[in-house]
DNA sequence: CCCGATCATTCCCAACAGGAATAAATCATA
DNA sequence: TATGATTTATTCCTGTTGGGAATGATCGGG
């Protein structure tokens, strides 16, 4: 028996003088009631109404668990309505994990439009290019690019990440420009550390699949530096389309292998599977959704 | 399922950050925790925890309700340890209803002794020769004189008053002592009028019933009035034992009939049936049990 | 003295809480 | 990579219990 309920019961009764009354009050039968005070009574150990079938009158316990009960009926209340009222509008501290370099990139519009249009929402954006544990963290929402490894986590796709086989015309001048990806083991490679295929690139072309085996000397796990790496002439890397599109469309970059094509990455978002998704967590992802076509340049 | 508990599982679980450690703690087995949880949950319609089979971390709802949580189990235990401490010495107000002479007379020992034993009562005392209603009055307990109309009260006999025929020789000057009840239709009757025998007399002796039929010019509903009636000559009057003693020790009054019986009048402790008697209703009528004898002058 | 109102009790049924067993997932370690 | 230990979720089953209808008892009024 939900001792909330028993309560709410007793202090129905010591306010409308009735068993009765009170149970139509709360919905419920009139033997109902007559329980339920008789489990406050027993619970407490103490009778709390003097009663005839005509009069009620609380004991003097009776008076003093009223304004007890009053107060629990009311904090809980307060906790149901404190809680409902900030799940008719997005509110708390939403923790969303993004890949560095596409959040900055990519994301910050969204993130504008969210701040505004949910200002109960505190947004604790946190920058990263690891797969963070979303539980440990309290990260309730997560954008990855990339395959994603079995998980127990929700995945809603949002786009797919073009890449490109990228160099300057600085690093390239006085090579040899490749033609097939086994001439990339004559080049200085850039490797991006995070893919699982960090020691060897892959690249499709109308007679198959390439495999071709890196071992450039600078390896690292952020696109933006090594976006940076290439433009300081270091090498050839493979860089994401937002990093790349600027570089190629002013000259900056030349693509190579352009009759190869390097496999497209998925963008997706990811959260834990619950019974009760957050409305913050809910509706920002409604966001990424309803903008995921600016997640790519065409 | 009860939602204090639910709530008292969560905020172990919060605490201990484990629902195993939460449901060893309470002694329930953790499948209860898990529901408990996910009671509280659709409750509020929100999750409480990020949560994996390692990890166990409150979301901002979760900490929000935890704090409502606690405050609401603190008012819980307090009601019941408030209710609890009070209930092992008697404490909050007693209401006794109390015939008015009867009490004045005999009863202020016990009311000193009591009030001194259980001082965290508040003794109300209510004088009045009326049967109350109890419940109607808030009384736990009544004394009662004479005999019961039919009730659910629950009675404890707690002793007999006896009664005497008594008169002043003031009065009697004069006029011819009654040697027979007949004798008592020549005389001035003064009657209680709260017996159900106001207009006639009853007395017994060895050769049976005889009962006098009574025409006094005064009817007294108190037996204290009825006593000053006696002593200003007014007439005869039937006294309890509390009212007539001293006066027929000192000679001021005398025993008429002294050959015929009057039917004493049973003394009576009633109170309301209840499964939970309050202490200080229970101490005091084991005091009164207990001080039965004095409740007459041998 | 009967009638209406009210509370307590009984009885029955559906719902549910609780535990054991099991599944699934996570993390550490070999 | 595989295994084991730990933890939570789920399932299934059973005993308990909450709820209502019906009934009984009591009270107060006409």
């Amino acid at each position: 028996m939900d001792r909330i309920d028993c309560l709410r019961a007793f202090v129905r009764c010591l306010e409308g003088g009735s068993f009765s009354v009170a149970a139509s009050e709360l919905g419920i039968g009139q033997p109902a009631v007559s329980k339920r005070i008789a489990l406050l009574e027993s619970e407490f150990g103490t009778q709390l109404f003097f009663r005839t079938t005509r009069k009620l009158r609380p004991t003097p316990e009776g008076h003093r668990i009223y304004d007890l009960a009053r107060q629990i009926l009311a904090s809980f209340d307060q906790a149901r309505v404190n809680i409902e009222e900030n799940s008719l509008r997005p509110s708390g501290t939403l923790r969303v994990s993004v890949p560095s370099s596409f959040g900055r990139r990519y994301l910050m519009p969204v993130i504008a439009e969210y701040v505004r249009a949910y200002p109960g929402v505190r947004l604790d954006l946190r920058f990263s290019e690891r797969f963070v544990n979303l539980v440990e963290e309290g990260v309730e929402l997560a954008l990855r690019i990339g395959k994603l490894e079995s998980s127990t986590l929700v995945a809603r796709r949002l786009g797919t990440v073009q890449r490109y086989l990228v160099a300057t015309p600085g690093y390239l001048g006085g090579r040899a420009i490749p033609r097939t990806p086994e001439d990339l083991d004559a080049h200085q490679c850039i490797v991006y550390s995070r893919l699982s295929s960090a020691s060897e690139w892959i690249f499709e072309s109308e007679h198959g699949r390439h495999v071709a085996s890196i071992n450039g000397p600078l390896l690292v796990d952020d696109a933006d530096a090594m976006q940076e790496a290439v433009m300081q002439h270091l090498g050839i890397a493979i860089l994401p389309e937002w990093c790349a599109v600027a570089g190629l469309r002013s000259g900056q970059f030349k693509n190579l292998l352009p009759d190869f094509s390097i496999a497209a990455l998925p963008l997706h978002a990811v959260y834990p599977e619950t019974h009760w998704m957050s409305l913050r967590a809910r509706s920002f992802l409604d966001l990424l959704i309803k903008r995921s076509g600016q997640f790519s340049t065409p």
